[in-house]
DNA sequence: ATGAAAGCGCTAACAA
DNA sequence: TTGTTAGCGCTTTCAT
């Protein structure tokens, strides 16, 4: 059915190893020959089978993605940015959602082990360890610490956490409160919370922090809402560790009638188009996201094409404030 | 460097063929055989290599997904839910974002053949018709039509923008407007504006309608907002077709001083749970994604294994409506 | 300038 | 129960 480099052969009256010669454009040929291979697999509606290619040269230009889901707008821009990067540097990409499910991931990294990806990227959050170590192909992570030789690339959260934190007590809050994501996962995004703190112990003030379960779902988001007006009524400023939850924020104080951002300061983390298409005065750190895809690519792909590069393993791209009226 | 099952079988003492039929689990091998190749893998960390079998085998189990982009929400959510379906039905997928280029999407069209996927499903809008109907696997579209013999799968379009429409009537709106994406694309998308334009028609109303650009970007979307603003003082209602647009009204009506939805009625398209979180109070109509994605996955699948199924060319799946306070 | 043969890693006849 | 052989579609020596 497919047509094959033989059918091609054969009815450009040559041998495979020349339409091969002319599909590579190695060694000579001649015009003659060539215009007949081209008019053969025009004719068969041609294709080289990558599969046989791949299987030959022993890469696929296949590059793994793992992430989360992309269904939030930060993985989505992100997973976006990488894959066209990806193409246009002439690596595809394999998607895998893990939900941040450790036995999905574990299923994901031998798929595309088997699928002989020549590299992946990771962008999942668990609480275990999975064998990232034993992989024989380069791995970069975002956001996450893998292993010691595993290279992260991430914002600068810790930079985010001190501009979110200074700009609300700046703006003249008195209780200020952070919601931020599990600690106990390994991730640069640790950071914010440990700006927060040293922020506001450096202003002689105890920091208030409410921690997320792992693999928080709206639900449980609004709940901690709740549970933090309810028990702080004199809080006037929130620093959100990402703009869903400040979105959720905003929802619930609008609810209760807490004017923004007279009554409360509220700043997220993203920064995403979607949010702020959304939520345009939602004051919030922004993520980098094109730089975050460029460089994981690049660093990838230097790795992949064995390239000496000076190995730095962990990159951090500066982030900037969104002023929006919420603060 | 990497094993292959010539190295498992060397350490086991056995042929390939035998550690294939432990791999496979095939024909028969002795307890003791089995045992010896398990253990060989596992010293040598072997994984079959997916690329020598789908050569062989002449399936790659490859699935691949052209969209506009992951970092709209509604594409997001789309591609979480058919991915991870593919991945539980033993498929894998190639993502590609067209971005609604013509030209992207026809390499990435070529990509996919010469990657010998199992099928594809599509889900972009551009204006010229590639040549779907010359491709020699399977391919199922989402909300776009490309050629007789291709299946389409939707919501129901007209149902959604007829409930929108009446909404708004109902309560007691003069003067509609509806926003729309470009019309000369071929999409189902288009009859949520039929429906618009028949229920106004009915109602004795003269449709009024603001169509976007095709690959409108967010600067011409607020400029046609500006416009419509600027145009017609007395609206009291948008029917946007996308939940961006609406979240877009909601800012800048907000911006000239008109309550919502004292002053201005609005009602989006897509219902999201990013967007839902984000505007928890839109009233939108709501797309069964997860339904979508299930369909048109479940469809290719039946084409790519060659199931009896009555061919339904044109699934139509219903939508429902999201009462917020925004009507 | 072109072709024949071998091999990438795997599986399925066919033999034994 | 296990092994030998051929072949999936392609590319690259090595000949000619």
């Amino acid at each position: 059915m497919k047509p094959n480099i033989k059918d091609v052969a054969t009815l450009a009256g040559v041998s495979a190893t020349t339409v091969s010669r002319v599909l590579n454009n190695r060694g000579y040929i001649s015009e003659e020959t060539r215009n007949k291979v081209y008019q053969a697999m025009e004719e068969l509606h041609y294709f080289p089978n990558d599969v046989a290619r791949s299987l030959f040269r022993k890469s696929t230009k296949f590059i793994g993605l793992i992430f989360p889901t992309t269904s939030h707008p930060f993985f989505g821009e992100l997973i976006l940015n990488i894959e066209r990067i990806c193409s246009t540097r002439g690596y595809k990409v394999l998607l895998c959602n893990s939900l941040n499910d450790q036995e999905k991931e574990s299923e994901y990294l031998e798929m595309l082990q088997r699928n002989q990806v020549d590299g992946i990227i990771v962008g999942t959050h668990n609480q275990g360890t999975l064998n990232y170590e034993k992989i024989r192909f380069p791995v970069v992570a975002i956001d996450r610490y893998l292993s010691d030789s595993i290279p992260v690339v991430s914002s600068d959260n810790y930079q985010g956490g001190k501009i979110a934190a200074e700009l609300l007590l700046e703006s003249g809050c008195k209780k200020i409160i952070h919601i931020c994501g599990p600690q106990q996962l390994k991730t640069p995004a640790n950071q914010r919370t440990n700006a927060f703190k040293d922020v506001m112990k450096n202003h002689g003030i105890e920091p208030v922090i409410y921690e997320l379960p792992v693999n928080f779902q709206q639900p449980s988001t609004i709940r901690m809402i709740h549970k933090i007006f309810d028990e702080h009524q004199d809080i006037d400023g929130i620093f959100a560790s990402d703009d869903l939850i400040a979105a959720s924020i905003l929802a619930e104080a609008y609810g209760i009638g807490r004017k923004i951002p007279d009554d409360l300061k509220v700043i997220g983390y993203d920064g995403t188009e979607t949010v702020q298409i959304c939520l345009p005065h939602l004051t919030t750190i922004r993520q980098p996201i094109k730089q975050i895809a460029e460089k994981s690519v690049s660093m990838l792909i230097d790795l992949i094409e064995g390239k000496q590069f000076e190995r730095q393993y962990e990159e951090t791209i500066p982030v900037s404030i969104k002023k929006g009226t919420t603060v």
